[in-house]
DNA sequence: GGTCTATGTCGACCGCCGTCGAAGCAGATG
DNA sequence: CATCTGCTTCGACGGCGGTCGACATAGACC
């Protein structure tokens, strides 16, 4: 089972893949403790310059997704690359799929356009 | 002087305060290490709980600053307020001023709009 | 089955970071 | 000057997390 655990990031009950924010926008009033807590998961997952290479690398490769060994050359040791796209995958950023002998990585649909809503408190386009 | 460093996180030759983002888009192409390092600071200062919920309490505060004394009822003690606020200053989020009694912080302009843009390609709107 | 390649997991190391109490500093006020 | 309040800095502690080498697992292929 590639994908172990992915956390709720975005709200289900808004039907389909749609956008759908855990929090308002920064700027519309404080965060309490719940909210905070569950979109500095999201941010925390690229605050590490390896991570936000390995999701960059998958978010702009052709067809959308990327294999493991597409990815690799960011400086750091094998298991060590393995252990951020975990990480990703844990906080809800990306998705993974096995397909023979090697294991493919995509950008989980809406995220962006829902980290993006909280920052700047506009709706984003449809991906 | 309460701005002890402020990291470069914006293009200052764009001209103005207009956003700037240092990277392009994260589904552009591949960040190199470089880029992802300045994106990743950013990121990683929103990427805790604590610093998360201060950066939104003064986002939101009526005339977009908030003196200390208004938003350190994060459930931790004052020191850890202090010590967080001081890690978004250095990560380019929030600007101090003393004026008397108080120190009020605010939010760097474009900021938001930067990260933004990062996350989801499109430039944001004026602020 | 045996072996080769592609990934993931384990265990250990170590530096970073969030937390606190105590102390320091800056203005205000008397 | 003395003192009080608001905030920052200091020093210490403890745990989280990024990193690696070694090993395990999953298919492919012979």
């Amino acid at each position: 089972m590639p994908n172990t655990k992915v956390l709720p990031l975005l709200d289900p009950a808004a039907g389909g893949s749609a956008a759908a924010p855990c929090c308002p926008p920064l700027t519309e009033r404080p965060l309490d403790a719940g909210e905070a807590e569950t979109a500095a998961r999201m941010f925390k997952a690229l605050g590490d310059p390896v991570r936000l290479r390995l999701f960059s690398a998958v978010a702009s490769h052709e067809g959308g997704e990327a294999c493991v060994c597409d990815i690799s050359d960011v400086g750091v040791s094998q298991p060590t690359v393995s252990h951020h796209l975990k990480k990703l995958r844990e906080a809800g950023l990306l998705t993974s799929e096995r397909r023979g002998t090697w294991v493919y990585y995509r950008v989980e649909p809406s995220v962006l356009a829902a980290m993006g809503q909280i920052l700047t408190g506009r709706p984003a386009a449809a991906a």
